[in-house]
DNA sequence: ACCCAGGGTAACT
DNA sequence: AGTTACCATGGG
């Protein structure tokens, strides 16, 4: 399948490069390209075309990108306040993507204490240890695929004190206490409550899964930087214009403190 | 050698 | 309920 966009609001490089996900890398041609959910997906940008080619359907990729929201009135609802306003008009391209919930809350565990570099390569350890051959690639390894594993077993990712949290989560997702299909229907809090069930899984990392893999946009990740930006722009608490899109809002916020070193505006 | 990195846990007040 | 050391590993 074959997709050619001429859509604002979506810039690959920033919605690829926001820290939502960690497989996608960019080519020196300046294309990116990723294995998600099986199967490689490669996206090019010129001007205001991007074209997307993969073997996945229409169906999954619109729904992957999410292509039927609207960021534009997200941006728009934001810009009541100065410095999200100032956010939204340097990240302007970001998109939420639906990741495989999987994929998400083993990589968003691998990100505690760590560094995007760092996780990046522990992900992709992971992949080829346990993975699949696909597509030139390797495929995110399935619950299934890693069921009985122990945490000695995932020395070669170099994980450090992550691997038992891996090892806890593939075990409650695959004896079923930890339930997607649950987790999906569930509005926020008992969702987080669930996802907190694993060991190595606190608030943090249980809203960046909600939000990037199961797209509840009122999830609100609070990482080091989204908590220097909360304390010196929104001590007490984030603006009306965000209610419900917490999530939206977080990813602009997020994306422009980390590229402009200091808070400006 | 020391610091930090898209945090969480256990063990304290 | 709020604070703090510690957790492995790699890069600066």
């Amino acid at each position: 399948m074959k997709i050619k966009l001429k859509k604002n609001d979506f810039d690959l490089k920033q919605t690829f490069q926001c820290g939502q996900c960690f497989r996608w890398k960019e080519l020196p041609d300046g294309s990116f390209s990723a294995i998600a959910a099986g199967k490689r997906i490669t996206a090019r940008q010129t001007n205001d075309d991007i074209v997307i080619e993969s073997a996945h359907t229409r169906r999954f990729l619109e729904r992957y990108f999410d292509l039927d929201t609207d960021y534009g009135e997200y941006k728009q609802l934001f810009s009541a306040d100065p410095t999200l306003k100032a956010a939204c008009e340097c990240s302007s391209g970001i998109r939420i993507l639906r990741q495989e919930p999987f994929e998400t809350l083993i990589s968003f565990i691998i990100s505690q204490n760590n560094n995007i570099p760092r996780i990046s390569g522990i992900i992709d350890r992971l992949c080829e240890n346990f993975g699949e051959e696909t597509d030139g690639g390797f495929s995110f390894p399935t619950a299934k695929q890693l069921n009985g594993i122990w945490p000695d077993d995932l020395a070669p990712l170099r994980a450090g004190f992550r691997a038992r949290y891996i090892a806890d989560a593939v075990s409650r997702v695959n004896s079923g206490e930890v339930d997607f299909s649950e987790i999906d229907a569930l509005p926020l809090e008992p969702a987080r409550e669930r996802l907190k069930r694993i060991v190595g899984v606190g608030d943090k990392v249980a809203d960046c899964v909600l939000l990037f893999a199961f797209h509840k946009l009122d999830a609100f990740p609070k990482d080091v930087w989204v908590k220097r930006v909360m304390s010196e722009f929104y001590p007490n608490g984030l603006p009306e214009c965000t209610k419900g899109a917490e999530g939206v809002a977080q990813q602009y916020l997020f994306d422009y403190v980390r590229n402009n070193d200091g808070l400006k505006v």
